[in-house]
RNA sequence: CGGGACGUAGCGCAGUCCGGUAGCGCACCUGAAUGGGGUUCAGGGGGUCGCGGGUUCGAAUCCCGCCGUCCCGACCA
């Protein structure tokens, strides 16, 4: 409170700093309505920029968007056990319409396999009608009690693909395929990295046969589950009656898929790479790459400098050395009234990665001064060719911020836990992501979770692995069916 | 739904015990100077004190009722 210009720090209170980040970088803000909250265009623009970066993904593997409604007959949802089972609890309920109440109540989708596959029943007759690979970009409700800006809110925007197909291999081979575009995307876009694998039983989405996920660790060690992917088999298949004709003239249930990541990446952003300054950005989704700020003294000089930045402004976004469709990305404030040193916080506040300064002794030297968001660096660039030295730095900025947060996970990852009560020091303590053998019964996992908090976050594939696996269960002794990764979530 | 706290300007708060006609910081507006890391001075705008009722000459303050929010005990992209 004695300065209220600086941001409550990470280590004194992470949620605290969270909170204040999103808010003051104007990403979001609390709506009138409890646990809803308004994008703000900052916000906004960096999903928008998820946005593109995934949906050119999907359609380069022959994915096509359509839109469902958002409203669903509630008998929908009572059709798949598992999925009642698991959804009606958080789900918001339409009574009443045009002041007259509804024959039958409809729920707000909290997620839209049902409405989806019974039209794909009403679309697929025969094995030559599939594949069928859709998308749809929407607003989801699912009616949460504890929420958290961008991070569980009531109501939130996502992307939900849903595929059906003639073979279990096929929908199996999807599952895994759209995984790895979420990982792709999480590494190269977010430079976040993720650890990707099998959820077990109790983490599966209600009505899959199996759940894939990518898991990310944020900076007070907690993981985010930041995208999932699911083999549901025929379980919806049945559940709607979605069958088809085979090559052979026999009748078969399709095999479904489903997959999803939604505006939680914008808080799983923050929370990877923001610092005690405020967000920062990787590049790549950055709405705005590059800052100009015009230094003056004089009224002339005012002039002459902001001539001079809308000169070079000019000059990096007319650069097509990336490529006609990827042009840099600049702002120029020539705000007046407002120090340069004002600027410089507010706009590493807001996380853009590269800041460029430019005032009458730049002028002279022909050159232009430059500061990295990601690590504060100052240099001096040459005038000369200075968008292709920016278009460099950015790309260093994109591929250093991946390799810092990896090596901050790295460092927070722990393969040598010998008993369970060193696993219960490490969770009551910091935290980490603890690498350990599990005997695969459910009881252990539930048993943990009331112990310790900590879950299964993820059974993980071969490449994350420890070099020698763990034989034996670290809870019980017994011997271990997989290795796990285990770590308080939110 | 059970236990604790709070509701006063856009935000954060003081004032409430002990009634006297609303204040501070930040933000905002105007002007001047300032301008390479959060600028200063001067002037200014903005509040049904959560809502309703009561007591009183007079209520942000006392009394009653209601509403709302936040924090702690069952779910989750």
């Amino acid at each position: 409170m004695a300065d209220d210009k600086k941001l409550t720090t990470r280590a004194e209170d992470f949620s605290a700093w969270y909170n204040e980040v999103v808010l003051r970088a104007e990403l979001a803000d609390y709506s009138p309505v409890k646990g809803s909250m308004v994008i703000r265009p900052n916000g906004y623009g960096i999903w928008e920029r998820m946005q593109r970066a995934l949906d050119d993904m999907f359609k380069a593997t022959g994915h096509q968007n359509a839109y469902f409604p958002l409203f669903i007959p509630e008998s929908f949802l009572h059709k798949e056990a598992q999925h009642v089972e698991g959804f009606a609890p958080e789900c918001a309920v339409v009574t009443h319409g045009g002041g007259k109440e509804l024959e039958e109540p409809l729920i707000v989708r909290p997620t839209s396999e049902t409405i989806i596959y019974h039209m794909y029943a009403k679309w697929v007759q025969s094995y030559r009608d599939l594949p069928i690979l859709i998308n749809q970009w929407a607003n989801v409700v699912r009616w949460e009690m504890l929420t958290r800006l961008f991070l569980r809110t009531l109501e939130f925007l996502w992307q939900e693909g849903h595929t059906a197909h003639a073979t279990h291999d096929e929908a199996e081979e999807e599952a895994l395929r759209i995984l790895g575009i979420y990982r792709d995307f999480a590494e190269q876009w977010m430079a976040m990295p993720v650890i990707t694998g099998l959820k077990t039983e109790s983490e599966r989405f209600a009505g899959a046969l199996r759940t894939y996920c990518i898991e990310a660790m944020m900076q007070d060690r907690k993981a985010l589950q930041a995208g999932t992917s699911h083999n549901l088999g025929q379980n919806f298949a049945k559940a709607f009656d979605l069958q088809f004709q085979t090559e052979s003239g026999e009748m078969a249930h399709a095999w479904n898929t489903s997959w999803g990541v939604s505006t939680r990446l914008v808080g799983g952003l923050v929370m990877t790479h923001g610092d005690d300054n405020g967000l920062r950005v990787p590049p790549r989704l950055a709405p705005i790459e590059v800052v100009i700020v015009p230094i003056w003294k004089s009224d002339d000089e005012r002039g002459r400098l902001s001539e001079a930045a809308e000169q070079l402004r000019r000059e990096l976004t007319e650069w097509t050395g990336r490529g006609n469709s990827d042009r840099l990305r600049v702002h120029v404030d020539a705000r007046e009234g407002v120090k340069p040193g004002a600027k410089y916080y507010e706009w590493e506040l807001r996380g853009v990665p590269l800041r460029l300064e430019l005032g009458p002794r730049d002028i002279e030297k022909q050159s232009v001064f430059s500061a990295r968001r990601d690590t504060r660096a100052k240099a001096a660039i040459a005038r000369a060719g200075v968008a292709e030295s920016v278009a460099r730095i950015l790309d260093a900025i994109q591929a250093d911020m991946l390799t810092e947060a990896k090596a901050r996970r790295e460092a927070a990852t722990i393969r040598s836990v010998s008993s369970y009560d060193e696993f219960r020091d490490i969770m009551a303590g910091d935290g980490a992501f603890v690498y350990a053998g599990w005997n695969g019964d459910p009881e252990v996992e539930a048993r943990v979770k009331e112990e310790t908090k900590a879950t299964i976050r993820v059974i993980p594939d071969a490449e994350f692995r420890s070099t020698v696996p763990p034989a034996k269960c670290l809870i019980t002794g017994q011997p271990a069916r997989h290795e796990v990764v285990w770590a308080k979530a939110y």
